[in-house]
DNA sequence: GGCTTTCCATCCAATATAGGTATGGAAAGC
DNA sequence: GCTTTCCATACCTATATTGGATGGAAAGCC
């Protein structure tokens, strides 16, 4: 059964009569009527009265016009929308953020910039830490994640870098610290630390813990959160210093200051991660924009 | 576009294989694999993605799969309503019938079998006088109609007797006519009579004075009724007699009685009544109703 | 009443489309 | 390294659609 035929039939209905039905399709006129046989045999019932003055639906004719009319719209609707999902202007996207990044303007910023030009893409986000983020992309369960460190050996993941972040020491506006800033982590040893728990994100606690290594001490950690925020006001209450990535400091509460240190130069990239077969347009939109983003923002700077 | 296509791209989206796909449909692997790129070719964008493990939906591909599955179950669905349509076990059937034989339990009767035979049909009973109903079903606002006296000149329409009435003469209880009932109509010269308006049924009107002057009289009328519950309501009041189809009796209040005349034999069937061209097989699965009704109460009077 | 026109249906030939067979390449399992 | 299992391409055949010619029946028009 093709198409053509429900296109056939219904045009028949409309001009009443199948010669000039055939001129509209076009079509010879003895093709069309065997169409109509052959619908109507395929049907199982009659459709058509024929009459020496043309053509009338029956009863079940008109029904089946009615029901094939609407039927026929909805395929190409189907079809319309299969290329737009194909183009990324429509479906969802199951994308993983941090909670920290969902503080951080620039992120939102982009998230809300997709919103805006992809409205009929529905954004689903999810707060997950990097390495729950890698595991929910493997099982299908978010479509990408913006996370650090993704494994570097895996070549079913692609990886694209968001921003280029950095980290920071972080101290109280009020606390010695503040007042003379250091500029190497050696001057730090002895320092009391806000620490985090290494089984969230290893891979993340290891090159940090690293890196003090390299200046030759352990931070002495008095105190654990369990996420950033925490930490900012754990820092703001005057129980440590601690190390963050710049980002964080967007949604920083009073009191607290960050600063650069010459020798902590972890390079601290926001990746945005996908299956590879997964190839969903969406996630090319989303880098388009954040592409876009990253330019205005240099512009704004030069 | 052949909706054997959109099975073929169903099957191979749940096989997650072309190969397995082609031995379920049945076909031959690369006769398979042409129809699944011509139907991509017609969406407009890759529905699959191939690989050595086989074959996976896009994102358009899976969202393309569940409108078209949805879409091929509606079309089924459509060919399986023209049929039963056409069957007469779907549809509406809208159907003409007196104010007075809505009071008539054969009627009644006739109307709720039919429901509940075929409860799918809606069925939408408009109350006209025969001459209306005649037009309404020429215009094809009614679909049949159950009248008197229909056209016969007229062989666009078709007709079916119902039931053969006769008319009799209604009188008061009480009255003197009711305790020495007349045998002929000649012996209700001078008698008083309740009277209908010609204008609503001519003919019918006209064949009943016609009776009156072989009787040898113009009956006198001294009072009019718009409908026959009216005309039985006066004569229960004692205001005179009424002649009126038998049937009518049926729904007569209490103090009226009705009295057979040897020579008031005018035939009233009941007809039936529809467009020769309509096809309407509901018309025709009513009559076989009426047809089993008058048999069974054919039955009971035996 | 005959002539023309306008319907739709049937028959047959041409052609477009779908499906089968043979074959190839690439990856995975033994 | 061989076999198996995928999918794709090339080519050929069978089937189905289409066009052309023709016919019949009813309606409009001299």
């Amino acid at each position: 059964m093709d198409f053509k035929r429900l296109r056939y039939f219904q045009t028949v209905v409309e001009e009443r009569a199948i010669s000039s039905a055939a001129r509209r399709v076009p079509l010879a006129q003895p093709a069309l009527s065997r169409q109509l046989q052959l619908l109507e045999e395929e049907v199982g019932t009659a459709l058509l009265t024929r009459s020496r003055h043309g053509i009338r639906p029956t009863a079940a004719g008109e029904a089946f016009y009615r029901d094939t009319r609407r039927l026929l719209g909805e395929f190409e609707q189907a079809k319309r929308n299969a290329r737009r999902i194909a183009d990324g202007q429509l479906g969802q996207l199951r994308l993983g953020v941090t909670v920290m990044h969902l503080w951080v303007p620039q992120i939102t910023g982009l998230l809300n910039r997709f919103r805006e030009r992809y409205p009929e893409v529905t954004l689903k986000v999810e707060s997950l830490l990097s390495g729950p983020q890698v595991e929910a992309i493997r099982r299908e369960q978010l479509d990408a994640g913006m996370l650090f460190f993704p494994p570097e050996d895996d070549d079913s993941l692609c990886r694209h870098c968001l921003y280029e972040d950095h980290l920071v020491l972080v101290t109280s506006a009020a606390s010695r610290l503040a007042r003379r800033p250091p500029q190497r982590l050696a001057e730090l040893n002895g320092e009391d630390f806000i620490w985090f728990d290494r089984s969230a994100t290893p891979v993340y606690h290891d090159k940090l813990i690293h890196a003090f290594q390299r200046a030759g001490f352990t931070p002495h950690v008095v105190q654990e959160g369990t996420d950033n925020a925490t930490m900012l006001c754990l820092v703001a209450a005057g129980m440590g210093c601690t190390i963050l990535p710049a980002m964080t400091m967007a949604g920083a509460p009073e009191g607290v200051v960050s600063h650069r240190l010459e020798d902590l130069d972890l390079a601290l990239p926001l990746m945005l991660v996908w299956r590879r077969d997964s190839g969903l347009p969406a996630v090319r939109r989303l880098i388009e924009i954040a592409e876009a983003e990253a330019l205005a923002s240099d512009n704004a700077r030069a």
